[in-house]
Parts: structure tokens; C-alpha cells; sequence
DNA sequence: TTTTTTCGCTAAGTGGT
DNA sequence: AACCACTTAGCGAAAAA
């Protein structure tokens, strides 16, 4: 972590450096205008999520959770997966989902029956691995393994999970009948099981999401990876004895190929490494003092920061989906995990400060894309702006596209405009008026999922279909 | 002993003053 | 705008089966 640092302080273009992290008040609030800092407290305002969509998403997750591990308990063909428990992950059970509840994370947890050789794949700085146990067993996990009866094989376990799950979604149905759970096609280089909620006469639209993905976990009894010894660096930020039980957990390993084509054999079958629970536990647990958000005296504004930075970053994807293809929230996510480690105290994250923690924020990731550097929160030595996972193309165009948005007063973040027809008659009270900047800029439209009944009482789609049926109606009886 | 149910705590959204 | 009481969801620990 050190020779890492010392690394990052000669690169004059990056502005985020811990040196430079002495607090200067009012430093910061100088460059916002009360214009930005107004539209951005909104916005963050507008970001969260409704209960009433939170409900109705919930239900049927959870719903969908429960039945999926009772089948696996029950699943004789497939011992291995009986044993297996859920680990809730993911923006959502991180309590920073923006606008809609409609995507769900969870890791189903396989539990290794030895200890684990762990070899680091050469090229990927301890990200990727070969996972191998230390002794053959007799545990159903070998009809997961390679020839060699050691390693573990990562296709074996993904192909098995879309298995079972495509197996249990061909009987399951979801209470009310109105919807059902799709299996989406096997992606090449996700480690995750993706099924869409779709209405079950109209079944165009996704209205909810859910990636299951398998998750290896690593005995206790055996500490991190090499690689991941380095890191987190929280000592400043939440102090060595919470650091101590941070690297004390278990951590994970999901089946995940490294980018690229002409893969070795070895990468083929590699996994990657996984630290999605203590990335929650660092979200939840994110105060330099214990006492951070136990009240609203002591209310800070860490997490909203984070959802208007996931905000950006959705808004420029959807802007720019090509040129920033490799681009994801991950990225946001290890920025604000550097920031909140080096910008430590409670006392420089207050509500009040919203705007400009948010632009501070912002700077940090403009910062790590100016220099190309943006290592892994876990795994220091992987840097997750480096090539071949992040085109020097795209980094030259995301420092840019950042850049641009500082400067024109962030427009990405703002709301879409036209918003679509319903929400423009619920929220037309309380939507501001867009700035001249933002309306010069084309705006994005974000996908809205709207209620159930609201999408089939609004679904365009629905009324052109009847449409067209009048049509052709129409027609034929002209025919005759 | 093991598994299931209940309980208490926390975070966050809601609506009223 | 700020505060308050109230509700819901998630989660781990305690209690019960």
C-alpha cells in the first residue's frame, strides 16, 4: 500500500492525494454555485426510493429467495447446492439503490470442504485466481473438479447454478399470477444468474431484476489471499480494531474469467475474488466515530454522495453507452471507498456539506481517471483502470465526459426531461425548473419502471397492439 | 443438537405539524 | 425547512420446537 501511494504522489495530475487532504474550511464550497448546490440537495432528494415500489419489489424477491433455497435444500440431484444460504448484496441491501428497486443481488453461498490453494493468475495482480482444494475429498463438491481432482472448476459451478435455477423457475409461479421469472441467456463473462420479472400477457419490459451468483467461500480458518493483505486501508478512517475484524471474515470467490480472448487454461476456469459483504459492512458501518448517523444531530451525508455519484455514472453509460462500455458502478463504488478512507472525519461530511462532498467526490474519480489509477479497495495491486479491462480510449473519454460535466453544471444528474407522462403529473409540484445549462444539453432518459398497475393502464405498447388489432379489424371487414 | 420462529435493534421513508 | 412520531425492511441473536 505504501510503494503504492509513494507511486500515485509523483503523478502531478492526481489531484486526490492523502497529502493534499488536510481540511481547508470553506475550501471546497468556493467553486459551487447556490444554483448547483440547490440542484444537486434536490436531486439527491429525488434519488431515493418510494416505499410503496419498495413493497411491492420486496414481496416478490423475497418470495423468490425463499422458494429457490428450498428447492436447492430439496434438490437430491444436486447435493452439493443443498447446503447453500443466501448473502443479500448489492446496491440495494447497501441501502444506496437510486430511483427504483428493480435490481437485486444475492450470493449464494457454497461452502469449501478443505482448505483452498489459491494461485494468483499472472497478469491480473491477485484479482483472479485459480482455486484448487489442498487435499481431494469425498464431498460432493468433486463433481466440481477438474481432472486433477484439486481445482475447482468456475464453468462447472456457473453452468450447474443456470441449471438448477432455470429447473426451478420452470415450476415456480409467483403469487397473484400476474408476472412471471425469466432465466436470461448465459452471459460469457458473468458470474452472475440473471432472471427479469416480466407481466405475463405483456411480457416486454423488465420490471425487476435479480442476479444470483455463486459465491466459494473461503474457510475461516484461512486468512486473505496475498494480494488482498494489503488492503483495505481503513486504520485512519474506522481505526485498527475494526480493520482487525474486517480481515478476520471469510471472503469469496465467484466465477469470473478475466477479459479477453486467447484465455490460458488456467484462466478458463479462474475465479475472482470477492469482498461484497464487508464492501456492505463498510457502507453501513461508515463513521470515523460510532455515534455517525445515530441521530440527526450527528447525521452525515456519505451515503447520499455515493447515490448521486452512482447517478452520474448511470446517466454518462446511458449517455455514451459504447464509448463507455467498460465503465461500471464498481469504479464509483472503489472511488468512494478511497475518498471515505483518506477523508476520514465525520465532521467534513454534514448535511450541510452535501454539494460540496459531492463534488469532492466527483473530483476523486475525475482524479483516478486522470491518472489512470484506480486500484482495487481490497486488492491494492489491481488497478481497475488499467488496460485490457479499461481501454485507454475510454479513459481518455470518461476524463473528458467528467470534465464536461463538472464544467456545464452536471446535466447527466439531473432528471430525464420529457419525464414520462405519469410521472410528470405526480411530481410536477415538486420538480424544479431546469437551468439553461440543462436544457441546452440533450438529456437522457432513464428507464422508469412504474407500478404494475400503473404500466398497464400506461403501456404504450398495449394500446398500439390494440391499435392495430382495430386495424386490421377494420380492414378485414372492408374485405368482406 | 439442530432447525425454525420470534424479538429487538437499526436505517430509512412518510406524513403531519 | 425542521422536527417528530410512526411504519417497513433487514438482520442477527435469543427463544422455542
Amino acid at each position: 500500500m505504501l510503494q503504492y501511494y509513494a507511486h500515485l504522489r509523483q503523478s502531478s495530475q492526481y489531484i486526490n492525494l492523502p497529502t493534499a487532504e488536510i481540511p481547508k474550511p470553506g475550501d471546497e464550497l468556493a467553486p459551487i454555485s447556490p444554483e448547483l448546490a440547490r440542484w444537486i440537495r434536490l436531486r439527491a432528494q429525488d434519488l431515493k426510493l418510494r416505499q410503496s415500489d419498495r413493497q411491492w419489489a420486496v414481496d416478490l424477491v423475497n418470495h423468490l429467495r425463499e422458494s429457490l433455497l428450498v428447492f436447492l435444500k430439496n434438490s437430491d440431484e444436486q447435493p452439493y447446492f443443498q447446503s447453500a444460504s443466501v448473502l443479500s448484496s448489492g446496491s440495494y441491501y447497501e441501502m444506496v439503490k437510486i430511483l427504483n428497486p428493480n435490481e437485486f443481488d444475492m450470493m449464494l453461498k457454497l461452502q469449501s470442504p478443505s482448505r483452498l490453494k489459491m494461485t494468483e493468475l499472472d497478469q491480473y495482480h491477485g484479482l483472479f485466481y485459480e482455486v484448487a482444494l489442498s487435499r481431494s475429498t469425498r464431498s460432493h463438491i468433486r463433481s466440481f473438479l477438474l481432472d486433477d481432482g484439486l481445482t475447482i472448476s468456475a464453468s462447472k459451478i456457473i453452468n450447474e447454478m443456470h441449471r438448477l435455477v432455470r429447473k426451478f423457475i420452470s415450476t415456480y409461479r409467483v403469487p397473484g399470477n400476474s408476472w412471471r421469472w425469466v432465466v436470461n441467456r448465459k452471459r460469457p463473462n458473468s458470474p452472475a444468474v440473471t432472471l427479469s420479472l416480466l407481466e405475463v400477457d405483456n411480457g416486454k419490459q423488465e420490471l425487476l431484476s435479480v442476479d444470483v451468483v455463486p459465491a466459494l467461500e473461503v474457510p475461516s480458518s484461512q486468512g486473505w489471499p496475498l494480494a488482498a493483505r494489503a488492503g483495505p486501508d481503513v486504520d485512519n478512517w474506522l481505526g485498527k480494531k475494526t480493520r482487525r475484524s474486517l480481515t478476520h471474515q471469510t471472503c469469496f470467490f465467484v466465477p469470473k474469467k478475466p477479459p479477453g480472448r486467447n484465455l490460458s487454461e488456467a484462466a478458463k476456469e479462474s475465479w475472482r475474488i470477492s469482498f461484497s459483504h464487508i464492501e456492505k459492512e463498510l457502507i453501513k458501518t461508515h463513521g470515523n466515530k460510532r455515534t455517525c448517523c445515530e441521530t440527526s444531530a450527528t447525521k452525515c451525508c456519505r451515503k447520499q454522495c455515493f447515490k448521486l455519484l452512482k447517478c452520474l455514472i448511470e446517466g454518462l453509460k446511458q449517455r455514451y453507452p459504447q464509448e463507455l462500455d467498460a465503465l461500471c458502478s464498481y469504479h464509483g463504488k472503489t472511488a468512494f471507498l478511497h475518498t471515505l478512507s483518506i477523508r476520514a472525519q465525520d465532521s467534513l461530511w454534514t448535511p450541510r456539506q452535501l454539494p460540496a462532498c459531492f463534488m469532492h467526490l466527483l473530483r476523486a474519480l475525475e482524479g483516478h481517471a486522470s491518472s489512470g489509477l484506480l486500484p482495487h479497495f481490497f486488492v491494492p495491486t489491481s488497478n481497475l483502470f488499467a488496460p485490457p479491462t479499461f481501454p485507454r480510449k475510454a479513459l481518455v473519454f470518461l476524463i473528458q465526459a467528467l470534465e464536461e460535466q463538472r464544467r456545464q453544471g452536471l446535466p447527466l444528474l439531473m432528471p430525464p426531461a420529457p419525464a414520462p407522462p405519469l410521472a410528470v403529473h405526480s411530481h410536477s409540484d415538486s420538480q424544479p425548473q431546469l437551468s439553461p445549462v440543462v436544457q441546452q444539453t440533450p438529456v437522457i432518459q432513464y428507464p422508469v419502471i412504474l407500478p404494475p398497475q400503473v404500466v398497464e393502464m400506461k403501456s404504450f405498447e398495449q394500446m398500439f397492439k390494440i391499435v392495430a388489432l382495430v386495424m386490421v379489424l377494420v380492414y378485414v371487414c372492408y374485405l368482406l
